[in-house]
RNA sequence: GGCCCUAUCGUCUAACGGUUAGGACACCAGCUUUUCAAGCUGGGAACCCGGGUCCGAUUCCCGGUAGGGUCACCA
């Protein structure tokens, strides 16, 4: 038997995280069992359906890099007369009824389906049996009208036609199941497998929402986070291999994949472990793919910020950004709170602070004269590595005290009291720029005392 | 409230009757570093409660409690 899932959103809104995960595990299963995985829009709510949410989701699925199939049609919406087919069927059966419609208005006759009113048990590939008493249903309505159907019947005769064999799907559908196996009884087909897993939770252990934040997968694709890790973080929230490793990539979670493995309790979406994944997949990448992806996220910031854009001291600062850096948006983020408007513009550095022990601005003013010594006798070409500039400093730095020389250097670099070393600041920002500071930190200790 | 599902560190989880209950994130400390960040090392931190079954229960069963889901002419 192929396996056949389906991933059958209904474009009422963005793409979200908790679909996007039933999207992954029907994916994964199917890709792992060798099946396929199509996609449907379930949007025969017309009035909340619109196209751009359709497509959200298909970007956002692309972005993702989970594939799928299109059955021939793919809106529910354009299967109407599919629909009306099986409902005359089970009115014509005397399995469900024409009734009065409660909004009066409208004149219309909604579509009942007659309750066989039996106690039902269906096995769950997570969870094992359930069992419901579907007495408590009643009568429910399954069509709007008879050109006009409900959910439960469209997904029903859309699994059937397409021939799903397991339907996976959140949790909160589990009391729907019931519904949909009375009708597709009732129709005379065959059930598929079902499996119902756990729901993403927000921190109040509450069904995650927009209400929380965060939750549409766009914008996390817009602050900056990588497809693998967001995948890969995704798949490790409610499934698990066993074991310890916790990076996978695409075609291992294929591999890996089982339903037996899916957890059966409700997970807490977690950022902070997002991030953590996304940082590990920045420090998997090659300097190239890496200065791909920061530098037109740095050049916006800096541009915003004001700053003389040049590519040059971009592109040193580049092993920088991604020491201290998760996401993207943290380049962002950190240029605009000013962490690196000392590599752009000489800094103002302040006469009181530029001493460190003791506030002794005599002996700083002369370890920063050392220090400008240094670098003049520092080619240009070496200039480029800032091993070379540390190897240069250290023997007179440990000699005159680490501090006491390295704090008035690097204050007078950067003119913040905390910044990146000042061997690294020299070498982004180059031998003239370096030495220009330090003349200027040394002329101000000297006006100033 | 009815029905359904669930229950291991704060969080994500491993364990499939016998373990000092393991890992990761977060947190704390130490190292390294002039500072910040990163990195390295170490540490604290959990089997919801009560009954059974069993030589032995975190693990199986029942009950309680707690949390969640669902009760549409939405999906």
């Amino acid at each position: 038997m192929t396996v056949i899932t389906r991933y059958p959103p209904s474009p009422t809104g963005s793409f979200h995280i908790g679909s996007a995960r039933t999207a992954l595990f029907n994916y994964l299963f199917a890709a792992h069992t060798g099946g396929k995985m199509y996609l449907r829009f379930e949007d025969t709510d017309t009035a909340r359906s619109k196209r751009e949410y359709e497509d959200d989701i298909r970007e956002g699925l692309q972005w993702l890099g989970i594939t799928y199939e299109l059955p021939g049609v793919f809106r529910q919406s354009e299967r109407t007369h599919t629909y009306r087919k099986y409902l005359e069927q089970l009115i014509g059966k005397g399995l469900a009824y024409e009734a009065e419609s409660s909004d009066t208005e409208q004149n219309k006759k909604v579509v009942r389906f007659k309750n066989p009113n039996i106690p039902m048990t269906f096995n769950d590939l997570i969870r094992g049996d359930i069992s419901f008493d579907t007495t408590e249903l009643d009568d429910f309505i399954i069509a709007r009208s008879i050109k006009d159907p409900l959910y439960h019947l469209s997904v029903v005769i859309d699994d059937y036609e397409m021939g799903v064999t397991h339907v996976i799907r959140g949790e909160d559908h589990i009391s729907n199941t019931a519904r949909q196996i009375l009708i597709l009884e009732a129709l005379g087909f065959p059930r598929p497998l079902y499996a119902h897993i756990p729901l993403i939770l927000a921190p109040d252990r509450s069904k995650l929402s927009k209400r929380h934040g965060a939750v549409s997968v766009n914008q996390y694709k817009v602050e900056g986070y990588l497809a693998e890790a967001f995948v890969n973080y995704l798949a490790l929230l409610g499934w698990n291999p066993g074991g310890d490793q916790e990076l996978y990539s695409m075609p291992e979670l294929v591999e890996k994949f089982t339903l037996e493995n899916v957890q059966i309790s409700g997970a807490i979406f977690n950022i902070e472990k997002l991030r953590w994944f996304n940082k590990e997949y920045l420090k998997k990448m090659s300097d190239d793919t890496f200065g791909k992806g920061a530098l037109p996220t740095l050049k916006a910031a800096a541009l915003a910020r004001g700053f003389t854009w040049d590519e040059k001291i971009a592109v040193r600062l580049l092993p920088l950004l991604r020491e201290r850096i998760s996401i993207w948006q943290d380049i962002t983020k950190q240029i605009d709170e000013g962490e690196y408007d000392y590599f752009f513009y000489d800094p103002r550095p302040s006469p009181a602070d530029i001493p460190h022990a003791g506030g002794d601005k005599v002996a700083a003013s002369a370890h920063l004269l050392a220090m400008l010594h240094t670098l003049q006798g520092i080619s240009e070409a070496d200039f480029k590595n800032p091993d070379i500039i540390k190897r240069s400093v250290w023997e007179y730095a440990t000699a005159n005290g680490r501090g006491d020389v390295l704090w008035p250097f690097r204050y007078a670099l950067s003119g913040r009291q905390r910044s990146a070393d000042p061997m690294l600041i020299a070498s982004v920002i180059g031998k003239e720029a370096a030495e220009r500071r330090l003349h200027a930190a040394i002329k101000i200790l000297g006006t100033a005392s």
